[in-house]
RNA sequence: CGGGGUGUAGCUCAGCUUGGUAGAGCGCUUCGUUCGGGACGAAGAGGCCGUAGGUUCAAAUCCUAUCACCCCGACCA
């Protein structure tokens, strides 16, 4: 049955409102499918439902070909669950949580790694279940920072997803290559184009990952990729190629992981001509910048009050991270025995807290808990917060020194004074704190990769490439997880010895209205008419606009009705009174592929007039052939 | 959470500085004329001006508090 207009509910608006930024957000609030409640609530009304609908259609398809089966588990979980696996810290204030009646904490879930592993324990004993990949298609809550962009970022949204299980590495390997196949597919199949690349496994915790990108620049996450071609990460994960350091550091150099040593090839030294010459020759020199705890205050400072330019890039950025061993004491502060690692890097670039904790896990062989130092705590040690230098670390004993490559060059730098309000210029680092250094603060001073990549860094490929930055918006991600959550759960099977082994878990999400939105993000799925959906996720693949809906136009308009949809192909008449304008806009604006026109004019000779919707004229097609040519070019839409 | 902004009709917004009985356009209802790219005319319906206090003879307008939403930022899928 084809749906008519005016019986069902898609009320379009000609202005969008104000506080929609943008385009997905904006055409899909004028379009009439979704409706907002409050900040991150939408109410998906007929046509943003349908089109999710065919997004789930596909999602099920390719998973379910991937020899993934369907399940549905609970939205309200334990909070133990989250306790035994240590989430509930992790997620933070992002885990909703309410109270029942009888006071027992619920967390509302925002992903199912917990529930699905507890599940499986029930009922899987032997390796000779496994591998087994189970999925989902759910509502999802997380209690985001700030819920923006419409249905891209929002506190309740849809997500597929999907936890396989397996006995060995070698089994992960494949079920996880046949999600990322499944992935890809999905993609293809829903008509947005996706880049993959490489990502940080974040709060989920695991050894290897991949995000399904929609290239956009409304896109949150950023993209690094080498000119190559041959790389690409989220900016979280990115790695970069040698940076040279100057000659004097190193014995204290790390090559990043993964790079060829000594490639000279896109590595650039500081522009900054001062940089070639180790030797100081200007003093140390204090400078009273009071309230400037920022890179940027103190470069307006110097403009403005010492009358010389200072680029972020001329000075050091000092950010104070405490770490302990003591993995039960959430709290730093009451930590037995925490130390501190002050991480040094250009004033243009941001510390990568994941790499410092990598680089501290290295130097110590084991999981170390690391995290920004909590104000009271640096105070209370006497570290002059937001005014610290590096050489404040070599006269502590409890203070690891670790410091990006960049940041490890020759010359003058300004740099924190550790003296509140104060801060120091030509600061150098041989005169200040190799010279000076003893022995033991040798043993706490790291040279490495502790910082996000930018454009213009060299690729880790080591081929000579050169990073570039673009945008994306997150659609897929997948996880191999190791045994992190069996192994906190206690699921573990008996191998073919009889022994017990540990299950081993890969995870992989895909969010259904991240597609839709990313469908309309891309380059192709708007114009300044509205959506132009992908025929295999439009609400509707055809729409039959008939210039006044009486007589034989509507006799027209219901046959082809009637015989496309015996093809299964879904129609929309619009049945309105309202002039041929109004619906020729709205039915661009809501961007169905294919639109026919019948009208007396065309019937008379016996035609109706057929019109993608990403093309600028129609073509006119005899009544008897009109559903075989619609049938024709859905195909290629 | 920090900074900024906005709450007036279903939507987009004016009115607020300088207090004095609530406005426009679009949409909606009825009638008429229109009818192939958001028609025209006429007549209507629709708002305790986010909420609560306060100042005042009088508050959409001034003050205080509070709530909601939006934007920017802070290691977010």
């Amino acid at each position: 049955m084809p749906t008519y207009w005016s019986k069902t509910l898609i009320p379009t608006l000609r202005e969008a409102p104000a506080d929609a930024t943008v385009p997905s957000h904006r055409l899909m609030l004028r379009a009439g499918m979704i409706r907002q409640l409050g900040a991150g609530h939408y109410s998906y009304l007929p046509l943003g439902l349908r089109a999710l609908q065919k997004v789930m259609a596909v999602v099920r398809r390719e998973m379910d070909a991937a020899g993934a089966v369907e399940v549905f588990m609970p939205t309200l979980q334990p909070i133990e669950l989250w306790e035994q696996t240590g989430r509930r810290a992790d997620y933070g204030d992002n885990l909703f949580v309410l109270t029942d009646r009888h006071g027992r904490e619920v967390a509302l879930g925002p992903t199912h790694e917990e529930v699905t592993t507890d599940l499986v324990k029930n009922f899987v004993d032997s390796y000779k279940q496994l591998p087994l990949t189970v999925y989902q298609i759910q509502t999802k809550f997380r209690d985001e920072y700030r819920p923006r962009f419409g249905v891209l970022r929002s506190r309740e949204f849809q997500m597929k997803d999907a936890y396989s299980f397996d006995i060995d590495v070698e089994g992960l390997d494949k079920s996880y290559q046949a999600m990322y196949d499944a992935y890809c597919r999905i993609f293809e199949s829903c008509g947005v184009p996706y880049e993959i690349v490489e990502a940080e496994s974040g709060p989920i915790g695991g050894s290897a990952s991949h995000e399904f990108m929609v290239p956009s620049p409304t896109g949150e996450d950023t993209i690094l990729k080498s000119d190559k071609g041959n790389y690409a990460a989220n900016v979280e994960k990115c790695e970069t190629g040698d940076r040279p350091t100057h000659p004097a550091f190193a014995p204290f150099s790390r090559a990043p992981k993964g790079s060829a040593p000594a490639s000279h090839g896109g590595a650039k030294a500081r522009s900054d001509e001062a940089s070639a010459s180790m030797d100081p020759t200007g003093d140390l020199e204090k400078v009273h910048t009071p309230h400037c705890a920022t890179i940027e205050d103190v470069c307006d400072f110097f403009k403005k009050k010492v009358g010389s330019k200072l680029k972020p890039q001329s000075m050091l950025k000092s950010m104070l991270y405490v770490a302990t061993r003591d993995s039960d004491a959430s709290d730093p502060t009451e930590a037995k025995d925490p130390w501190y690692v002050l991480a040094i890097v250009r004033g243009d670039h941001e510390v990568n807290l994941a790499k410092l904790r990598d680089q501290m896990d290295k130097a110590f062989g084991e999981d170390a808990q690391l995290q920004p130092a909590p104000e009271q705590l640096a105070r209370d040690d006497k570290w002059a917060l937001g005014f610290i230098g590096p050489h404040a670390a070599p006269t502590r004993d409890d203070t690891y020194l670790l410091v990006d490559p960049d940041a490890a060059q020759g010359g003058f730098w300004v740099a924190g004074a550790n003296e509140a309000d104060h801060h120091v210029k030509h600061f150098n680092w041989q005169r200040d704190v190799l010279d000076s250094i003893s022995d033991d603060a040798k043993q706490r001073l790291i040279v490495a990769d502790i910082r996000n990549a930018v454009a213009g860094d060299p690729s880790p490929k080591g081929d000579g490439g050169v990073l570039e930055e673009t945008k994306g918006i997150e659609v897929g991600h997948v996880f191999k997880l190791g045994c992190k959550y069996t192994d906190a759960l206690d699921l573990k099977v008996l191998d073919d010895s009889n022994e017990r082994r540990s299950v081993i878990m890969g995870c992989y999400g895909i969010g259904t209205n991240r597609i839709l939105a990313g469908a309309i993000e891309r380059p192709e799925g708007n114009d300044d008419n509205g959506i132009i959906w992908p025929a295999a996720i439009a609400p509707y693949q055809v729409i039959i606009t008939p210039i006044k809906f009486a007589d034989q136009v509507k006799d027209a308009a219901c046959d082809l009705a009637r015989d496309l949809e015996a093809q299964g192909i879904d129609v929309l008449i619009d049945d309105r009174e309202e002039r041929p304008g109004v619906k020729f806009k709205d039915a661009d604006l809501i961007g169905i592929p294919v639109r026919v026109v019948v009208g007396d004019k065309g019937l008379k000779d016996g035609n109706v007039e057929i019109k993608p919707r990403s093309a600028s004229d129609a073509e006119m097609v005899s009544v008897d052939q009109a559903a075989t040519r619609i049938a024709e070019l859905l195909k290629t839409l």
